[in-house]
DNA sequence: GCTTCTTAGTGTTAATTATACACGTAATCC
DNA sequence: GGATTACGTGTATAATTAACACTAAGAAGC
């Protein structure tokens, strides 16, 4: 087939933005290369997609060997594929944003990746190939997907605080909200459900801890409820 | 390079879902295939990335061959990866959305085209390899941006009624809007221009024509202004 | 030229939602 | 037991959205 010799010396990548929540800061997880090309830099974790692989696959595949877990939120985001993005050929890599407490996962360095490490975001300048591009480009996917969908409950713990959650979407959107009104409108939705606990160990009056529930917003999203901060 | 031999044996595609708007009914732009496989199959129009092109050209080099034009509104939607989607090899594609004015375009059989159509949206049944999953995925993410950014303007003429403009949003959206909410909300944005000109050659009172004022909304934009249908 | 037909164009009210804002409470620490 | 810290709560005002029906202007038919 002629085509197979023109076009098909191409590869597909995937990278995972994986984002999570700590110390009230929003982080990514990034590796440090350890081999040419961009050899000493910090990195997104990725690999190419394997020929007999679905593409959505290898994302979680990626995500199994760095952290040991993939039912983790993800989202497909983008596709980069700048000709020269790549010194060593031409690799399109698809971006996937996913979710995680930073908590529950355990870095496990793996052959691609001997260094792993939790970065905030905001303190990200210079990363390996394009990956400040889509870098970028996710974290405007999550700001956006945020407010339009519960998803911010997969980097708190599964019981939390009303102010964790507030903390981490003004951490996620870069603005201050009213203690007031966030409450406000968070309860009223009907999807946090009391725990009747309550924090320990904290040096002032323990907060009233809530849990995230999947099955009451699948069935409010079913009478057209819709999700939005 | 050992990697070469295993991986860079893919092949990149693009697919564009290019939306026109004709006789009040969302339409999309499909040919029929004359070659295997799916021979006789209507399909999204699309190609294989060339080696040398970055991403971002390979829909709009088809959009210049399908309809001589490309300076439409592009957007990137997705991409689709399942292994088996192609049955010659290991072919990604990435899809991307256009709209365009269809009395603007002159349809142009192409070499991998012979027969090009506008048909309506709503009765596409079925079409080659995952076409009408990418359709679908299209036509929702229209959904969605159509309310976000004033990019429905792409699909009428220069000047237009506020009617045309309301019925192509109820047509996308699949709503009936009110006549008197949508008007006020769409002129007190400040970015359509009173052409102070009419429709002429109806049968009833002839409608103020309006044109869209790209100029004053990155103005607006700038000001933190955002439109929301 | 009068009637009919068709779509254009217009305002107000009620309901809902968003915003702004301050102080008593409950635990720990010293 | 006093200081410190973050928790938890309500109301009034403004802004936005939603619902709703008739007159106006032109073309077409008689």
């Amino acid at each position: 087939m002629d085509v197979q010799n023109q076009y098909f010396k191409s590869a597909f990548s995937v990278d995972n933005v994986l984002f999570g929540f700590d110390q009230k800061l929003l982080k990514v997880l990034l590796i440090k290369r350890g081999e040419q090309p961009f050899e000493d830099y910090w990195a997104l974790p990725g690999d190419l997609v394997y020929p007999d692989e679905d593409l959505i696959d290898a994302p979680l595949r990626v995500l199994n060997q760095l952290i040991g877990i993939n039912n983790m939120y993800l989202e497909q985001v983008k596709a980069f594929g700048k000709k020269d993005r790549h010194p060593h050929g031409r690799v399109i890599t698809i971006a996937y944003l996913s979710l995680v407490n930073v908590n529950k996962v355990q870095l496990k360095p793996s052959s691609f990746a001997q260094i792993v490490k939790w970065i905030p975001v905001e303190s990200v300048v210079e990363l390996a190939f394009d990956h400040v591009e889509i870098l970028t480009d996710c974290l405007n996917s999550l700001k956006q997907s945020v407010q339009h969908r519960p998803i911010g409950f997969e980097l708190l713990e599964e019981k939390f605080t009303l102010s964790d959650l507030q903390e981490l979407y003004e951490a996620i959107l870069g603005t201050s909200l009213d203690k007031r009104n966030f409450r406000k409108k968070l309860l009223s939705m009907g999807i946090l459900v009391d725990t009747k606990e309550f924090q320990t160990g904290v040096a002032h009056r323990p907060a009233r801890l809530y849990s995230f529930d999947e099955e009451k917003y699948e069935n409010l999203k079913r009478t057209g409820f819709t999700f939005d901060i």
